[in-house]
DNA sequence: GCTTGACCTCAAGTTAGCTTGAGGTTGCAT
DNA sequence: ATGCAACCTCAAGCTAACTTGAGGTCAAGC
């Protein structure tokens, strides 16, 4: 009941629907981490199964995998995290999706006043105030809209 | 009055705020078209900062360049594109703009659920939900969470 | 004991969306 | 007519997030 709880990394992929280079590549990254049998080979522990999932979850908001690690780091390292450290962690990610929302939801209302005015002009509209053109998108987009 | 409606890449650069660069890699990508001096130099319509506007908006609500292609194509050809055009255009992006909240309006849902549950695993947890995995985030993310 | 499938490492390739650099030409002002 | 900023092309580089491939090892069944 002990090595029994070991996953190799296989288990895991099956376990998470992961690729298990995607898997590799994440502990590359830190994101988890693997202990080794005698024969080099990783060996998982069942609670990196939710971790893994969490990462899955997160990315499905738009997180990278940068603040993925940011919010991964808050758990508590030494001993399998509780559920209650999983809760803390989706209502932090609640809050990073509630900014995400209001962010579009801005955006749509200025679209909107764009299609009134139908002018899609940089000196008259709203949608190009610089100040607000800071990561509106999920997606990687060019460097001068994410400044 | 003609030739002066005509303008050098770095003028609508400058109008715009995008980098020269990034104007040569739209017209490499089809975005945008230029005519050409007898010295090979570009020169492009003043609609075509709208153009590159519009680029920009929808990029910064997470549409892809090949989308916004495709956007863009729908306007008329041969003819400046006039203002009912690009409201129409507005609509359109107004709409994809609009699955997007609801898509992510949703996956907060359930994250809530999930975060009352405490489960994150794979077996329970609705945002596991193979069938609901398409496209949720805006960014790129890994190809299974996109299929 | 040997085959087979799961595992290992490390390097290189992929897509998106650009930027940077090298090396060369144009065009406007003086 | 000359200088210099702005333009040109083409190739290579960059980040994110992985995948693919080459070449080799491990472990379990027959």
């Amino acid at each position: 009941m002990d090595k029994n709880d070991l996953l190799p990394i296989g288990e895991l992929a099956r376990r998470t629907g992961l690729a298990v280079s995607a898997i590799r590549f994440y502990e590359d990254k830190g994101l988890i981490q693997a202990m080794r049998t005698m024969g080099n080979q990783r060996r998982f522990l069942r609670s990196d199964i939710r971790r893994l999932s969490f990462i899955l979850i997160a990315q499905k908001l738009g997180l990278g995998l940068s603040e993925i690690e940011a919010e991964l780091a808050t758990l508590p390292q030494g001993r399998t995290p509780t559920l209650s450290d999983w809760q803390k962690l989706s209502r932090s990610v609640r809050v990073a999706l509630d900014a995400k929302i209001q962010l579009l939801t801005r955006t749509r209302a200025k679209l909107d006043e764009c299609i009134g005015c139908g002018c899609l002009s940089l000196q008259r509209c709203q949608l190009y105030n610089r100040d607000d053109r800071a990561g509106a998108g999920g997606g990687t987009g060019p460097r001068y809209v994410l400044d």
